[in-house]
DNA sequence: TGCAATACTGTCCAAATGGACAGTATGCCA
DNA sequence: TGGCATACTGTCCATTTGGACAGTATTGCA
């Protein structure tokens, strides 16, 4: 009982060759172009093989008679990706255009990790070691969901001063929420309430330092 | 005298769009989706873009006549993107199909973080405490590269009793080169001369726990 | 003032494309 | 031996799609 269905050696040439094109003109080949690389004297070959790589999960067609419209699904290869705008630091509420100030994008599939894409994931470069206790450095980048309800124990940035700061988000039984850095050199509790919470924390990228 | 010519509004606007569709579908708009997203009633307004684009060098037309032909260039978009496998465990040297072993992949696109495409590069993922002292968690997904040669500071993956460890490569004047631990718990040092070095990490991912 | 670039509406057409059918041949398995 | 999946050839057809034309309106610039 396998998880994947066993490939004949030509679906394998088959989804190669889609995936291979693909990646070299930048949209997926037609069903004569499939045909035609293969020598095949009739589209319907490469289409019987389509059909067969469809019914094992590795290609997928989002919508009928769309021209072009193959794609790598499953394990076939290429995950959705998200791009992920970094912000130096945000001034205040949320952004209208994501990408207007950026500094830059991360592109990262992250679906291994388990990260959906929203509209409202953003990245934060951490300036400064106040949540040295989560482990997380300076330098370190910071990938956020805007609106997420965050829970006791995330860690979410908050605007401080008019500057974007980490905190941990603290909610204990009976108590009001609060942040708290997690640094003892800087021991400061702010009441969740008057802050801005702009997103909680779901992933970390940091760079080695020591690069080349 | 830009280097890059001005856009206008509208044309930043389709470039973008054209951008995301072809992330979001897997093949890029026709001129009538192009024009159906913006509210034109005649394609011809999205071919004019797409003219004024081309003329600008930011899309690409290889073909004539291909259904989908679009595609980005210059520097319009599309970063060189990484797939990293991931690896539970190394069990000795190097593995000859990076991707036979993975665990998963993650693609990542790191040319912001400076991180070079190389065939030679895989992730980790982390068991245990010992780099803690260099903020390495249980968990945490470790990008390295095989066969860069380290210098001393360098996180590095070894083959420790048949498992591949996590430890920071130390190199002092005049003494032979070692790793050891980042966990005062394990104070653990091993010459470096008898190890299989495997990677030098060059970069980290990490999941926030809280992933409802 | 006039000209060029931008930003469109609308139409006609030919090529590109996917889908459905009707067959043929081969190998494998019960 | 029959049945079934794989692997093709060939044809017809409805859509999809890009390209070319003919116009209109607006704006900025010389």
């Amino acid at each position: 009982m396998d998880s994947m269905p066993a490939l004949t050696e030509k679906q394998q040439a088959v989804l190669e060759f889609i995936a291979a094109a693909t990646d070299q003109n930048g949209s997926p080949p037609t069903l004569r172009e499939i045909a035609g690389h293969f020598g095949f004297r009739s589209k319907t070959a490469a289409a019987d093989h389509i059909r067969a790589l469809q019914a094992k999960g590795l290609l997928r067609q989002d919508a009928p008679r769309r021209a072009r419209g193959l794609r790598l699904s499953g394990m076939g290869r290429r995950r959705p990706r998200l791009d992920i705008p970094i912000f130096g630091a945000i001034p205040a509420g949320f952004p209208q255009d994501r990408y207007q100030d950026a500094k830059g994008c991360v592109s990262v599939d992250l679906s291994t990790l388990g990260i959906k894409s929203t509209p409202r994931t953003f990245a934060l470069e951490v300036r400064g070691d106040s949540m040295i206790g989560r482990h997380i450095c300076d330098g370190d980048l910071v990938v956020l969901e805007h609106g997420r309800p965050p829970r006791s124990g995330d860690v979410v940035a908050a605007l401080i001063d008019n500057q974007s700061t980490l905190k941990t988000y603290v909610q204990e039984r009976g108590k009001p929420p609060h942040l708290q850095a997690e640094n003892p050199k800087y021991p400061q509790l702010h009441p969740a309430a008057e802050l801005v919470i702009q997103g909680v924390m779901i992933a970390l990228l940091r760079k080695a330092e020591s690069q080349f």
